[in-house]
DNA sequence: ATCGATCATGCACCTATTGTGCACGGTTAT
DNA sequence: ATAACCGTGCACAATAGGTGCATGATCGAT
């Protein structure tokens, strides 16, 4: 289980600690204990002679040193994974364990099938996949825990595309619906435009949650505010206080609507389309990589297969 | 005394081992055990997933993976210098340990003082020389044994002046002068010209050893083919032999010619002005590092003082 | 052909690196 | 003041990684 990769697994844990800032938080990403991490740490200084952290209050924090060097290694990182990638590819080789990560309707649509097919084409390779949030999908891949991750990207996120430890491919954009009581006035409608909407109560989830920058990234588009009534965790929650008639949401058009038979899904039309955008993220050099080529073209096509099922659409 | 580089060990040695070809000569050069050698490569291939040695006659040999994977560490390699340098030079950090490497004359003579001078600016330093031939010196780099090394580099040798590996520092050019019996007719003379004794017996080094292509080339570059009487691999045993007025033989400057009376030294002119090139070498990517800018300008200075000790001189 | 030399590798054994679990001291928030 | 949190040191345990020797395989020389 441990280190796959060439670099000095100490040097990945101190960039973990970079990305979390807490002995703890990189231990539980790591899957080490605290102390290791520590003892860790203290080593790397000890070898490079270098002073990477400081006492801050209860906590550490890096110093300029310490910045400089993870900033640095990003490079390294991404040289290395370019190098064995390329040497996977030249000599036909197979690696033994591939590690996904996605999250939610983006893990079950996409990740499943892709984890099922590679299951079959290669039969000794250990597949392992994690459910988690786009963000920790980028920690996961810094702590080499996973090599591709299956993420929504947002528009206004956090999270920038010319990050210099990911390479990132679009598998789709898929639309948002919105989804609103049988008995609504609009329920009989094939499409309506979020300004109709904008009186309505809202369903979303909490403020800074992942999807809730792309619900008010949806509204500012088209210059509406909407009126937040509700919060839901998870979709079938949104759903269901949908269905119960507390307001109105939006819907990813990937996640299923089986289960709710007072509750109708309607196309947004307009200018504003709001869509959330499917991207598949690797470490940065590892695109070479026999495995990433192959689960790349995979979801391409699992991609397609889904665009292809709509009726008529948008591109 | 490990791992001071964040470059997996065992990838170092699989670069050792393609330089040197055999388990056992890289069990010499990195300081393992032959089986140490052996069970690092097989963990390492195992660890990546790759072949990278096939069987070959009683030996092994590298796979086509293989070679492109030493291949392309060497920018990885440098890149971890690069980076480990800046660092340091960021940081104001010190290292713990400096190894230098060198030959004969080399050593004694800027080796030493640079040894002497390192030890008494940085009193916790751990300062190491290793007395090698320039090929073994490089070596020694490549297996991270030594930081820096003084070597003679040659004209016509197999090294290449732009190895991806290393970076080199020209630090003086030490002229070859003639050493003949004091009882030879040119013994009186100040200079001389090498077509005024193409037909003397000639000392020199074996074939193949670092001085002997030195000594062609010098004669080729003048057009003379010496004849060659006997063979010394010591400058001692070299002036000896002249003494005794077996021949006459190519003694650089800076080896000294104090101990024997029966022999003159004299310069050389004419179009040929055959000299051995003096040049430090480190990894590549590791000369903006504190240490390596510090023995690189002592080396500089003690060159140049060289240099201004000789009367008056060729430039 | 035979013998010896050379080379890589497996095995038994040992060392020391490295991880865990728990307790402790320092720091911040309530 | 008390409680929660964070990092670290220590005893102990696991295991990665080392050595030395014996073995098998191959090549060169007599």
């Amino acid at each position: 289980m441990h280190n796959r990769c060439m670099i000095d697994p100490r040097l990945i844990t101190l960039r973990v600690f970079a990305r979390c800032g807490t002995v703890g938080a990189t231990a539980e990403l790591t899957g080490y204990s605290p102390s290791a991490v520590s003892a860790q740490l203290r080593e790397l200084q000890r070898v490079l002679g270098m002073q990477l952290l400081t006492k801050d209050g209860r906590g550490v924090r890096l110093t300029a040193t310490g910045r400089f060097l993870v900033a640095g290694s990003d490079t390294l990182i991404a040289e290395w994974e370019s190098l064995r990638s390329a040497a996977m590819a030249a000599g036909d080789q197979v690696q033994s364990r591939f590690g996904l990560g996605g999250f939610s309707t983006a893990a079950a649509q996409l990740l499943a099938p892709l984890a099922a097919t590679l299951r079959s084409t290669r039969p000794l390779l250990e597949v392992q996949v994690l459910e988690a949030n786009p963000a920790r999908c980028f920690d996961l891949l810094v702590a080499e825990r996973i090599d591709l991750a299956v993420i929504v990207a947002m528009q206004s996120d956090t999270y920038v595309e010319d990050d210099p430890r990911f390479e990132q491919t679009v598998l789709l954009d898929d639309p948002l619906d919105v989804i609103i009581p049988s008995n609504h006035p609009l329920a009989s409608r094939e499409t309506v435009t979020l300004e109709e909407l904008a009186s309505e109560p809202w369903i979303t989830e909490a403020a800074g949650s992942t999807y809730h920058s792309l619900f008010t990234a949806a509204f500012t588009a088209v210059g509406v505010t909407p009126r937040i009534a509700h919060e839901a965790v998870e979709w079938e929650t949104q759903i269901a206080f949908v269905g119960a008639g507390l307001g109105v949401g939006l819907l990813p058009r990937l996640a299923p609507l089986h289960s709710a038979e007072n509750v109708v899904r309607l196309r947004i039309t307009g200018k504003g389309k709001p869509a959330r955008r499917i991207v598949a993220a690797v470490r940065r050099g590892s695109l070479a990589s026999p495995l990433v080529q192959e689960s790349l073209g995979i979801l391409q096509v699992r991609a397609k297969r889904i665009l292809a099922a709509r009726p008529e659409d948008d591109l």
